[in-house]
RNA sequence: GUCCCCAUCGUCUAGCCGGCCCAGGACAACGGCCUCUCACGCCGUCAACGGGGGUUCAAAUCCCCCUGGGGACGCCA
């Protein structure tokens, strides 16, 4: 028995039965359009959902609601199961992970929805509509001009059935709308706000199936929800005011109503809600900046709970374990990019040298693939090139890692961090800079010719290194900073970087007579 | 316009079944220590109960109003 063979609700009932789970499960689900890169939001669903399921021993469902064809974009489905991918959050049942309560794809469920709007037809909760979208909207505005709440007129709420089926006969465009209570209170109790309550008269009748004869959210989502045998509806504080209409279609169809659970949105630095306009807000993007799925993941549950022992930094089986539904945030969380740094810099430290290898040659081919989301300090290096570096030596890139792991926050700090170590991205010193410390382009050329002379052979112990440098700013009559700051230009390219002896150490004799050699060329060049 | 939700430092928040709070922690910022630079680390500083009414011996905590912010009002989800 298929979906499409199903003639009543009542096979459907049969087919998709209670499901036999301990008590206190939840059978949760997140339910993303395929219209585009999913967001940060989707991901903090995405994190809550599994959290509780793994809490009371449920299931987590990922269900594709593609019901709007003309949003639909190419791709999209597949973007969005790469990223949980990336999240490394898999859901228990999904376009991929086939289970009993399939298709999770909502344009492979249609059969479903059309019976469920027949049967509400035939009980008179339902009816056809014909009126064309030009009519509706001109009513629109003329409410709202009124100071009214736009509803729809009930225009064709009572045609008669002769009337109807000659229409229908004739091809006519028409939906089938949800003939919504007039009257009486309207209330549910949110998991995490308590009761909210709504005057029946706030519901307009819903359109159930479009004039393509795709549902809308509201049949597609709350038909699934029942069949998937869904115990908790999360979903984002934009749906409370869409719920008392969702309570009288479950009324309508007789079935049990689910417990409501409305997280906050995310703002942006304005407060608005996290929107295309705040900047890139998508999952592409923070993978793109090189955050750990770890550290994301962190972050995400750092704004929807404070740990009980204040902590910032925690696995993700202390949320699991600790978080209670009840004290969820009201108030939107800003996302807090230096937040996000904080706890991910963390990650990025706690990562052993050849872990952070992985991650960074992950990274790149990342980064190959889609170029233009990474940063900018990405964009004008051979990212392939460096990548292959990366590889071809993971002794090097080892010690590397292994330098003051701590400098970095997210994967695309290793572009300045780290990129002087590599002929890849690496940056020489310019003229300017070395002049910077330099009284005179004589006195850098002398100087760096002198450094050099001090690592002739090899590299000295660290103290004598040190005591020599020292020696060679007494003699050119300068204190020691300008000596190590142009030496570290000769040998990074940047004023800010790890200690240079451990520099040294890393890039060995040849590179850093090379380099300084480089510089002092570049100093002689130009020399006016 | 109508309805709904929300309201403690710049940000995330603890506290909210009233006294232990002239409000605690973290991020950020700033200052200092360390030091060849930066980062890390350590020490310190700045910084909030939106306003007004109640209730009470006592209110950040309870109630009401105002204000502010957000969201929803689609053949989008």
């Amino acid at each position: 028995m298929s979906i499409h063979d199903l003639r009543s609700l009542d096979e459907a009932e049969a087919l998709f039965p209670p499901r036999s789970l301990p008590a206190g499960a939840e059978v949760l689900r997140i339910a993303p359009s395929p219209t585009g890169f999913p967001h940060i939001g989707t991901a903090m669903q995405t994190v809550l959902n599994r959290a509780l399921a793994d809490k009371t021993g449920g299931i987590f469902i990922v269900r594709i609601e593609d019901t709007d064809r003309a949003r639909l974009v190419n791709g999209a489905e597949e973007a969005v199961m790469a990223a949980l991918d990336w999240l490394g959050i898999p859901p228990d049942e999904g376009p991929n992970q086939p289970g009993d309560y399939g298709p999770y794809r909502q344009s492979e469920r249609l059969p479903l929805y059309r019976l469920a709007a027949e049967h509400l037809t035939q009980l008179e909760k339902a009816y056809h509509c014909f009126c064309p979208p030009e009519r509706l909207e001109k009513l629109r505005q003329e409410q709202m001009a009124a100071g009214h709440n736009p509803r729809y007129d009930r225009h064709c709420l009572a045609l008669p059935q002769a009337e109807i089926r000659s229409r229908l006969a004739a091809g006519e465009k028409s939906v089938i709308r949800f003939r919504a209570p007039e009257d009486g209170p309207i209330s549910f109790v949110d998991e995490v706000r308590g009761p909210i309550s709504f005057d029946a008269d706030r519901v307009d009748d819903p359109i159930l199936l479009k004039a393509d004869g795709y549902p809308t959210y509201h049949l597609a989502a709350l038909v699934d929800d029942h069949f998937m045998r869904v115990t908790t509806v999360i979903r984002g504080e934009e749906w409370i005011s869409s719920t008392p209409k969702h309570i009288a279609l479950y009324r309508a169809f007789g079935w049990e109503i689910p417990r409501f659970l409305h997280t906050v949105i995310l703002r942006d630095a304005q407060r608005r809600k996290l929107s295309k306009r705040s900047g890139d807000t998508s999952l592409r993007w923070f993978q793109a900046q090189g955050y750990l799925p770890e550290g994301f993941r962190n972050f995400l549950t750092r704004l929807l709970w404070p740990h009980p022992e204040e902590k910032d930094i925690y696995p993700l089986e202390d949320f699991v374990r600790l978080f209670n539904v009840r004290n969820l945030p009201r108030t939107g969380p800003v996302v807090d990019a230096q937040l996000l740094d904080f706890i991910n810099g963390h990650y990025l430290a706690r990562l052993n040298p050849e872990a952070m290898r992985l991650a960074c040659a992950d990274y790149l081919a990342c980064l190959e693939k889609t170029p233009d989301a990474g940063p900018a300090s990405s964009r004008e290096v051979d990212i392939a090139a460096f990548r292959r570096e990366l590889e071809s030596n993971p002794g090097y890139a080892r010690k590397v890692f292994a330098l003051e792991p701590e400098r970095n926050r997210k994967l695309a700090d290793i572009f300045v961090n780290n990129g002087f170590f590599f002929e890849a991205t690496l940056k020489s010193a310019t003229r300017e800079q070395l002049l910077k410390y330099a009284q005179t382009p004589d006195q850098g050329v002398r100087l760096l010719e002198a450094m050099r002379d001090l690592l002739a052979v090899s590299l000295p112990e660290q103290e004598a290194w040190e005591t020599g440098m020292r020696g060679l700013a007494e003699a050119a009559g300068l204190k020691p900073k300008p000596v190590f700051m142009m030496a570290r230009l000769a040998l990074t390219g940047s004023e800010k970087t790890p200690p240079l002896y451990a520099i040294m150490e890393i890039l060995e004799l040849g590179r850093v007579r090379e380099r300084l050699g480089l510089a002092s060329q570049t100093l002689k060049q130009n020399f006016a």
